[in-house]
DNA sequence: TCCGTGACGCGAT
DNA sequence: GATCGCGCCACGG
């Protein structure tokens, strides 16, 4: 399930539900925090959310600015949204109400996305208007911003009413983007520790950093190196990514194509992670990294008997991987 | 560029 | 389970 919501302080809370198959099953105002909290307890554990209002304040880690870096990132894109201050008591009364609804859903067992790994069960922020732009590949033409957004929205979303308000339509956005999410057809902006802004995938490439952007970010955290304010590794590629992944993989664990395309950035890329270690094979403890299922790799060919000599659990053929995965970097 | 190629993953059978 | 089909995607020729 994805829950989708649109903070505004004036006009209340929009709630927007999309099923999996991206059909609306609810759509609703609440006038506060305090209305809408008896509905948020009522979706299930793997309900993903995804909320229109900046996870945190900024943190200064855009050298001599006060925004975040994904607002950085983005205006650099040629979006421009709002600024998040360094202090909650400067914030605008919206983003106050977004910050308490944030530490709502995490006292509810719903933390914010942080880098790592996608999936259900988390919070994410999302900027409707990138995620419109995301989907259309335009900034916006002549049409009036709700023509736009329904339009947008038309063909990933199912079941819309055709009286749904900007703030509806923002809700059903974010619930999308959610789904997106879920389903590794995302794309992050910002730095985990300012908070990351989740958007569709572009059809069209907004700029450099869609492309390059989440991983390196994976790489600092996984490092541990202090937050840049921006990536600084501008060339750092898919296969350097995958590289740096395998070859931190501790002995005695293992991860599995699939583990290491989302730590790279791109969940759906587990197929081209196999071709990267191939061609690097030599330089890499390959042998940790085994399919979905924990059959170890065909090379190196005694890559099983590595395993086991390392401490690996098996069952049968194939890895224990409960018990022998690798949680991943940070 | 464009196109074929896998050390994948998932759902269906 | 075991297989199969199909979607995915970074690379390299």
């Amino acid at each position: 399930m994805f829950v989708g919501i649109d903070v505004s302080a004036s006009r209340g809370l929009d709630l927007c539900v999309l099923d999996s198959k991206r059909h609306v099953s609810l759509l609703l105002k609440a006038r506060d925090l305090e209305t809408l909290e008896p509905i948020l307890r009522q979706f299930p554990k793997t309900t993903t959310f995804a909320v229109d209002a900046p996870s945190t304040p900024s943190k200064g880690l855009v050298a001599g600015k006060e925004h975040r870096v994904a607002e950085h990132e983005l205006r650099k894109l040629n979006i421009s949204l709002y600024f998040t201050p360094r202090s909650e008591d400067t914030s605008p009364s919206w983003m106050r109400a977004g910050f308490a609804l944030y530490q709502l859903l995490d006292s509810m067992g719903f933390p914010v996305f942080g880098g790592g790994e996608a999936g259900s069960g988390l919070t994410i922020e999302v900027y409707p208007h990138l995620s419109y732009v995301s989907l259309t590949g335009d900034k916006r033409g002549s049409a009036s911003k709700v023509e736009w957004s329904r339009a947008a929205l038309r063909r990933s979303v199912h079941g819309l009413p055709p009286g749904a308000d900007q703030d509806a339509l923002d809700a059903a956005c974010a619930a999308l983007t959610a789904w997106t999410f879920v389903n590794g057809r995302w794309v992050a902006y910002g730095d985990p520790v300012e908070g990351l802004i989740i958007a569709p995938r572009p059809k069209t490439e907004l700029g450099r950093v869609t492309t390059t952007g989440l991983n390196q970010l994976t790489l600092d955290i996984e490092t541990g190196s202090a937050p840049r304010a921006i990536r600084s590794v501008q060339g750092s590629s898919f296969a350097d990514r995958v590289a740096s992944l395998v070859s931190q993989i501790p002995v005695g664990r293992v991860a599995t194509y699939g583990d290491v395309a989302r730590w790279a950035g791109n969940p759906s890329a587990a197929r081209a992670v196999g071709s990267v270690i191939r061609n690097r094979q030599f330089e890499l403890p390959c042998h940790r990294v085994v399919d979905n299922r924990g059959d170890p790799p065909p090379y190196p060919p005694d890559a099983a008997a590595r395993l086991r000599a390392e401490g690996v659990g098996f069952d049968g053929s194939r890895v224990a991987l409960s018990a022998n995965r690798w949680q991943g970097p940070r």
